[in-house]
DNA sequence: TCGCACATGCTAAAATATTAGCATCTTAGT
DNA sequence: ACTAAGATGCTAATATTTTAGCATGTGCGA
């Protein structure tokens, strides 16, 4: 699957969808509250709409209001934007990105410890066949 | 400093952006080679100028042509970029995050043996004050 | 139940991004 | 030095995005 950052969506609807992504799920007025520059209600409804005929939301009606969550399970959009990233800025490189995500200073050492094991279960768990 | 991809970028040239970023440098040709649903050279260049004239590429002689690179470092770019997919996407966990880039089945044992020693090094390098 | 608060449906205007074309300049080779 | 190839400067048209406004529907509390 395509990362949705990098097809054919313009500012706003990238904008919208991250945070929707980040939220889990929304209704207008809480992506109107979430959105930089914040444009009127009408303007956030039309993108909503937009971007549901496009396939990247879905809607269900919660009370009298639409609550709006991506049709893209998370996680996977997750993983094509990372990867997007790896290309772009990393050479492809997962060791450069992971050197990257442990130099920012603010990662503890407890931290630290749980990448560590995460990592040793990453080389048990899916040998190379 | 801010991730140009979050700020007040169109979709091209968000697309150049990345490309160039990739590349590390390029002439308005090799742009054009790059970008997908390639439009007309005047297009590229147009582009070009914009970007430049919002600060975020700069451009020098060579020969008889342009040739464009970033204002703002890779590895920073790249570092902002990552940021905003870990907030995006993963809870802002840097655990999580280097949990999906490891589980990609295409990782080697010796790159995640590397990225074993990443991470010890970073205990020991930057200890919490 | 009734009405108000607040939601959506729809349409259309304004702003911005995207694109192309032509005139002009500059380099590299003959 | 001359010229052809190919680059940029500039301007303007087109397409898309972004925005707002008004009419209409719907749920919840008095």
């Amino acid at each position: 699957m395509e990362d949705y950052r990098t097809v054919k969506l313009s500012r706003r609807e990238r904008q919208i969808m991250d945070i929707i992504y980040q939220h889990g799920q929304m209704s207008v007025a809480d992506v109107l509250e979430n959105l930089p520059d914040a444009p009127s209600y009408s303007t956030v409804r039309a993108l909503l709409r937009i971007l549901e005929e496009k396939g990247h939301l879905t809607h269900q009606k919660d009370g009298p209001r639409y609550i709006y969550r991506p049709t893209q399970p998370r996680h996977q959009a997750g993983r094509s934007a990372l990867k997007q990233i790896v290309q772009t800025f990393f050479d492809k490189s997962i060791e450069k990105t992971v050197a990257a995500l442990v130099s920012d200073a603010e990662v503890s050492d407890e931290e630290l410890d749980r990448l560590s094991q995460l990592i040793e279960q990453a080389k048990k768990g899916d040998p190379p066949s």
